[in-house]
DNA sequence: AGCACGCCGACT
DNA sequence: GTCGGCGTGCTC
């Protein structure tokens, strides 16, 4: 602008800018103006809306306020302010900040994930007609189509556009028609969140005295619906003696519900200023159910660890409680948020996705009640958001969530609790920040000057290991509650019954017999294969072909209730054939065994027993996990299978006997974790067995090789034993706990280019890490997804030794090398940090 | 990530 | 000549 068109009248007053972390993958701040209007409201932790680039128009956080102009570019202004008080917390911008460079990946990422959809604003671009076009004759075929679309709906959107033209690539033909001036183009900025509101009536001001009450009754004499709404009203909210009940009103539906009573009266109730109509927002959680508040009286071994773990946080930020299954974690958790919050800080309870929609949540409410929010993935937008305004506003001191609760808008936090610490799902995978919860919880935790309990019945190698080494603290619980003996274990030979004739498919004669005596008296049963789907792939027995994806490099996978091929990776979906597409022969079989199919084949075997399975596919509306619970608990279900979903919290009396199949395969999985994951695995869903003193349970496992040693270990319960081997091996091998991990996967369409970009990219790295700790390139287990073909190389760096720091800048600065080679181009390279 | 721009081959 | 495919570069 020309200075001198600059009133002097502003010149001296501040010009305010503000860095804002918008939600794309670029590693800056960006910096908007701050209208002069705005300028007094505007803080840091607010949302904002700003144009970016030519069209769009996004959500931004203000992340720092100041007056420093930007030199190389002319800043644009902020269009809007969002919020009069901060929606994040100086707290949680330090921890985004946080995860954004240790997982090496971009601030604006780690608010997308952060921040529930309904926070953010979209702004979608439509088309409108031009009242002053006129110029029919200008316009092509496909333009008349459009137009003459919108002169009759008054916007499209661009999707609706391409749907009418049955195109992808719109826009060069609505720039022409903006050229044209045939059409206007605008973005609607819609905000996502609506609360939800009751609407309500009050007496005014005027007539909360005693006497002023008698005087308008009587004044009603002649208005008889009026005098009955009022009479009614009083009869539901007594003002008489007591004025201050008026101010919380009546629900306007106990009038629009009955219809005795007259709406037009009431309106003109309203109209005099008699009553007068107010909103209140309310939560959608009221409506869960509380329950009486429960008294948790802790056993000895409880009170024990309770205090334990109460003694060390006076010296260590982490505590690791290893308690085995069964053991009452949740009553010395219970006890333990009570502590901290009557300390007045907040507790934030993490636990993994498919354990919170089980008994614990409900044994949490009730003793929580309403000063408890749910984090979870299942509830709606508008669900999310009021927890993250309850916490805001003080509503909710403690929270129960999944992995993405840890970017909550706390700025008090006491105490996080990981349950489940080595549940493999508190990793995110795609999209970036590739975060751990467990490991953001303690640098969260640690930013909030309080303390971390990581619990497990069967701790990660990681997590033990700095208990071990004096890192963390440690506390463990080795009795079961209520001195529930822990199940007997049988390792049935798989391989001997099969040389006999005795197994029938996937099931050994001692595991049927097992089933069998089971169901005579009346106990239930839980079957647990790995393996969701009616079997991994189809072949054909001439020729040996097998059902593969088009996109991937995996077999597809049979699932019959539904009669399609399905691949795990990508969604692609297909019919079966009913002959072999290769050589026309009609005995295509099915190999292998998932969920799908034992349930199947125990409809045969027991076609009296009520069978149900639980995996992702039964699971995915948003109550049938829920359902299947409360019938197998109610003693409506004989037999339950599932995948891991049955291994987690679910405390059922009258499970004797849980059988797992496959589990060589869980052990030989080609993976360093192998051993650690299936003891884990198996150690988790034995702990639903026999959890009551009087019903000792037993676990059958079906094994082609008994004498492997890790079963040992398992059968005996010897978390020690499994931990000494395998920390031996890592440590030989220079695996976790001993390295950190960074995985970098490169994609392209192109096998070669990809190969090639992977091989220069592990070149560079051998420069400064040496060839040691890269290894790699190589194709991972499945190497084409999606139609792009992938190349792993993975790093270890050594804990002690390494400046992991310093190391991630490096490796970062060679990604963006070969993202940059003009000879390389549209590679994908992903950087995962802590890879597991 | 989006989105625009620009270049090139394939059609009316 | 226009349409649409894709590679490239920028976003405060």
């Amino acid at each position: 602008m020309h200075p001198a068109s600059q009133p002097n009248l502003f010149e001296d007053e501040t010009t305010y800018f503000a860095d804002l972390i918008l939600p794309v993958p670029i590693p800056s701040l960006f910096t908007y103006r701050v209208p002069r209007d705005m300028a007094s409201m505007i803080q840091v932790g607010a949302r904002v809306i700003v144009q970016f680039g030519s069209k769009r128009v996004i959500t931004g956080v203000v992340a720092q306020l100041h007056t420093t102009p930007p030199v190389k570019y002319q800043a644009k202004y902020i269009l809007e302010l969002l919020d009069d008080q901060p929606i994040v917390t100086a707290q949680q911008l330090g921890l985004f900040k946080w995860v954004a460079e240790y997982y090496l990946c971009n601030i604006g990422e780690v608010m997308n994930v952060a921040l529930p959809a309904g926070l953010k604003i979209t702004s979608q671009s439509k088309i409108q007609f031009n009242p002053e076009f006129e110029d029919d004759h200008l316009l092509t075929d496909l333009e008349t189509i459009i137009v003459e679309a919108i002169k009759k709906q008054d916007a499209l959107t661009y999707e609706e556009v391409e749907r009418l033209v049955q195109k992808t690539k719109i826009t060069t033909i609505i720039k022409s028609l903006v050229g044209k001036r045939a059409v206007i183009l605008f973005e609607e900025v819609k905000e996502k969140y609506k609360p939800k509101v009751l609407r309500k009536i009050r007496l005014t001001a005027a007539y909360l005295t005693d006497d002023a009450l008698v005087a308008l009754t009587n004044s009603l004499e002649k208005s008889a619906k009026q005098q009955e709404i009022l009479l009614r009203y009083l009869s539901h909210v007594p003002v008489y003696n007591h004025a201050e009940l008026n101010q919380k009103g009546l629900d306007k539906s106990v009038f629009s519900q009955d219809d005795s009573l007259s709406d037009s009266a009431l309106q003109t109730l309203i109209k005099k200023g008699i009553f007068e109509s107010f909103e209140v927002f309310i939560s959608r959680f009221d409506d869960i159910p509380m329950g009486k508040p429960v008294e948790i009286h802790l056993s000895e071994p409880q009170r024990i660890a309770f205090t334990d773990i109460q003694r060390q946080f006076q010296e260590k930020e982490v505590v690791l409680l290893h308690g085995i299954t069964g053991s009452g974690k949740t009553e010395v958790y219970i006890e333990l948020i009570k502590a901290a919050l009557s300390g007045g800080t907040q507790v934030l309870f993490l636990l993994p996705e498919i354990a919170l929609t089980t008994q614990i949540v409900v044994r949490l409410r009730k003793v929580f009640g309403d000063k408890m929010g749910i984090y979870h993935s299942k509830f709606s937008d508008n669900e999310r958001v009021e927890v993250w305004k309850g916490i805001l506003d003080g509503k909710f001191q403690f929270v129960v969530g999944v992995r993405s609760a840890i970017f909550l808008p706390f700025d008090n936090l006491g105490l996080i609790i990981v349950d489940e610490e080595h549940e493999t799902s508190y990793k995110q995978f795609d999209p970036a920040p590739r975060y751990h919860a467990r490991d953001v919880a303690v640098m969260m935790a640690y930013l909030h000057k309080g303390k971390t309990l990581l619990g497990s019945a069967t701790p990660s190698l990681e997590s033990y290991y700095h208990a071990q080494n004096g890192r963390y603290g440690h506390v463990e619980m080795n009795i079961r509650y209520g001195n529930a003996s822990l199940p007997q274990f049988e390792l049935i030979n798989t391989k001997l019954e099969k040389r006999q004739k005795k197994m029938k498919n996937e099931f050994s004669s001692v595991l049927l017999a097992h089933i069998e005596k089971n169901l005579v008296q009346n106990h239930q049963t839980i079957l647990f294969q790995n393996r969701r789907g009616y079997s991994p792939y189809l072949q054909c027995e001439e020729c040996s072909w097998i059902a593969e994806c088009n996109n991937c490099d995996v077999s597809l996978t049979y699932h019959m209730k539904v009669g399609e091929l399905r691949c795990h990776y990508c969604g692609h979906k297909e019919q079966v054939p009913r002959t072999c597409p290769t050589c026309g022969s009609p005995k295509v079989k099915t190999m292998g065994y998932g969920t799908e199919k034992i349930e199947d084949e125990l409809s045969i075997l027991f076609p009296q027993a009520r069978v149900q399975r639980m995996d992702l596919d039964t699971t995915r509306a948003k109550n049938a996990y829920q359902q299947i619970i409360q019938e197998f608990e109610q003693g409506q279900i004989d037999i339950l299978v599932g995948t891991q979903m049955v291994s987690k919290g679910l405390d059922f009396d009258n499970v004797s006997m849980v059988g797992i199949f496959d589990v060589d395969r869980m052990i030989h999985f080609p993976e360093f974790r192998a051993s650690e994951r299936a003891f884990q695995m198996v150690t988790q869903v034995s702990g639903r067995a026999g959890r009551r003193a009087d019903k000792p349970g037993s676990v059958l496992i079906q094994t082609a090789n008994p004498a492997q040693p890790l079963l040992e270990k398992i059968i005996q319960h010897d978390y020690k034993g499994m931990y000494a081997a395998e920390i031996e091996e890592r440590n030989k091998f220079q695996y976790p706990p001993f390295t950190r991990l960074i995985k970098l996967t490169v994609k392209h369409i192109d096998a070669n280019t990809s190969r090639r970009a992977a091989t220069i990219l592990a070149e560079k790295l051998h420069v400064e890490l040496g060839k040691s700790r890269v290894l790699g390139p190589e194709p991972p287990l499945v190497d084409r997804v999606r139609n792009q073909y992938l190349f792993d190389i993975l790093i270890k760096l050594e804990r002690e030794k390494i400046n992991f720091k310093a190391a991630k800048t490096f490796i970062q600065e060679k990604v963006l090398d070969v993202l940059t080679d003009k000879t390389l181009k549209s590679i994908h390279i992903v950087i995962d940090v802590d890879s597991i």
